[in-house]
DNA sequence: AACGTGACTTATT
DNA sequence: GAATAAGCCACGT
């Protein structure tokens, strides 16, 4: 068990991300088992993400591609999620009611709670 | 070992 | 509703 476990779930999760669908770290995190690393799953696609992952299927809460800035491309992130069929609405941030996936199972995530929708 | 950083999230003011 | 604070985990120095 390497001590990069945490990283390998990532790698695992994110390459699962269907084309054409979006997930948010913290449900990538809670499906690693860690719901509060959100952070941290970032933070461990910063250091693989040269090895194929398809970190622009990743997006935070709001759908917005926060992680645009270290995909190397900010525009290159958005043409490949436009590419795979994902539409913005006028905040940058992808309709996740439509494209948003959950790589366990269409479980609960929301806790069944209103989310904040800032 | 301790402090700081970070592609986040939630709660409080 | 928007802005600010704190919480969270793992890694780097």
């Amino acid at each position: 068990m390497k001590k990069t476990d945490f990283f390998d779930r990532v790698y695992k999760v994110v390459a699962k991300i269907p084309k054409g669908k979006v997930t948010t770290y913290g449900a990538i995190a809670e499906t690693c088992g860690i719901k509060s690393a959100a952070r941290t799953v970032g933070w461990a696609l910063n250091g693989m993400h040269e090895n194929g992952l398809p970190c622009h299927r990743v997006v935070n809460r709001r759908g917005a591609l926060t992680g645009k800035i270290h995909f190397g491309d900010v525009n290159l992130m958005e043409e490949l999620l436009r590419s795979e069929g994902v539409e913005f609405d006028e905040n940058e941030c992808v309709i996740m009611d439509k494209y948003f996936w959950i790589p366990a199972k269409s479980v609960k995530i929301r806790k069944g709670k209103k989310r904040k929708q800032n």
